[in-house]
DNA sequence: CGCGTTTGACCGGCGC
DNA sequence: GCGCCGGTCAAACGCG
């Protein structure tokens, strides 16, 4: 376990697979993740080198939901806030910024935002966009039984192995962002065992176990979003109330503790924590699913969590729509902005759970037969003109729209495969709501 | 006053 | 069986 821990940790996720994995990490040793570094997304050897290569075959996806794919609302937290689209009905309260607020200077090029796109667009988008703070994230629903190394030096994800002792399972780590080709793997987990939660002490979290678990590496948000303990947290639509903080053995970040405050009785919980290897990046865990649906506003029971108050003090005042528009413009990606880090960030999610197993994800189908990594890598680019507005389509048609059940048992996700292809049935809160989606401009 | 964060203690699982 | 470690609880405190 130690090992695992060490050498397998999350943290390593961010490892690049050859060497330095995060090359993402590198050169920047600065706050902000230069477009470069995060614009690729790991190509079959470096899943790591953003920098580096990759601008064609893969998708990205927007940060979204870890636990489903795009359409899944943790998708949605992350459109919301870092991708916020002008338009978007959805507004909440929340104070909490992520540091990073990237600034997208190009807005007029991303109408839907956090749609997918195709992957090389995004990489132009990247491109061109300053902010990248939040570059790409990369989701990767992988069923455990697919995973087969670890990807400790993934940069972008990691594996279920968040909880040390707890999973015995693997790491699960898409192959690719594993760079499962790759040779470099300092760290392998043994993801043979079935996947196990480490076992809370009381029984509701045994129920655990069997839930699914998803592991989102994101670029870490500016400091200056970072809370006074320096620890920074990237919002999202759901309202996360941390409730405990523990230092990692093996790392010299803390762990922090969140769960969900957006309703009384969700048993959703995430672990934040920053890469061990890579401090830019930061491992977002998810256990559990959200119980309702995500919040109108986010503040609906008061929960955010409350840091840099006094950006948003003002916004408070504002109506909804000018607030979120005000809150992109800060803290949190504006649609176009939303568009930049989808094309540029980089993260990679991985769900944990037996569902997987059950209903295999997009990824097989997509990549397995492909010899591309198996990691799931929904697209996330704009289209910038009709044709790559049909391709996108024709991507979104791809796209596993199940996993959106993990989050929404009530049941969101039950849009047609037909209609799936408007982006308006992956948006039912209309978050999405954006000039891109609701016409068919793409 | 309500909510969130902080932080130390406790509990349970796992490895040795 | 023991110790280590991660995950959670809960009291204290701060902020709006």
């Amino acid at each position: 376990m130690e090992n695992y821990r060490g050498e397998g940790d999350l943290n390593d996720i961010v490892r690049a697979s050859g060497g330095d994995p995060l090359s993402c990490t590198t050169g920047q040793g600065s706050d902000t993740f230069p477009t470069s570094s995060w614009q690729q997304f790991p190509s079959e050897s470096d899943p790591l080198n953003f920098q580096s290569s990759a601008t064609e075959g893969h998708v990205l996806n927007a940060f979204g939901d870890p636990f489903s794919s795009i359409r899944d609302p943790l998708l949605h937290e992350l459109s919301s806030t870092y991708f916020k689209s002008p338009n978007s009905a959805y507004h909440h309260n929340r104070k909490i910024n992520t540091s990073c607020s990237p600034i997208v200077e190009d807005t007029s090029s991303f109408p839907g935002s956090a749609t997918i796109v195709g992957q090389s667009k995004m990489f132009e988008e990247d491109t061109r966009s300053p902010c990248n703070i939040f570059p790409r994230i990369q989701i990767s629903p992988i069923s455990l039984s697919k995973l087969p190394v670890s990807p400790c030096d993934s940069p972008i994800m990691a594996a279920t192995g968040v909880s040390p002792r707890g999973i015995k399972v693997p790491a699960v780590l898409p192959s690719d962002m594993i760079s499962a080709k790759t040779t470099s793997k300092s760290c392998l987990i043994d993801n043979t065992g079935p996947v196990q939660i480490s076992s809370p002490r009381n029984l509701g979290i045994k129920r655990r176990k069997s839930q699914a678990k998803k592991v989102v590496c994101i670029p870490a948000p500016a400091s200056a979003n970072s809370r006074s303990s320096g620890e920074v947290v990237p919002s999202d639509l759901w309202a996360w109330r941390k409730y405990g903080q523990k230092p990692i053995k093996g790392s010299p970040y803390p762990r922090g503790y969140y769960r969900c405050s957006s309703s009384k009785g969700c048993s959703a919980r995430k672990q934040v924590e920053r890469s061990r290897t890579n401090p830019n990046m930061l491992v977002i865990t998810y256990t559990s699913e959200h119980n309702h649906p995500w919040p109108i506003q986010r503040n609906a029971l008061a929960g955010s969590t409350r840091s840099q108050p006094s950006k948003t003090s003002s916004a408070s005042k504002i109506n909804p729509n000018e607030e979120e528009l005000k809150e992109s413009s800060n803290d949190e990606l504006s649609p176009t902005n939303a568009a930049a880090v989808s094309s540029t960030a980089s993260a990679s999610a991985k769900e944990e759970s037996d569902d997987m197993e059950k209903h295999p994800e997009p990824d097989d189908a997509e990549f397995g037969d492909q010899g591309i990594p198996q990691t799931y890598i929904p697209p996330v680019s704009m289209p910038t003109d009709s044709q790559q507005a049909e391709d996108f389509l024709a991507e979104l048609d791809e796209i596993e729209t199940d996993p959106l059940n993990l989050l929404f048992p009530q049941g969101f996700s039950g849009a047609d495969q037909d209609e799936q292809k408007e982006t308006k049935t992956m948006d039912p809160f209309g978050l999405f709501d954006w000039p891109g989606n609701n016409n068919a401009s793409f």
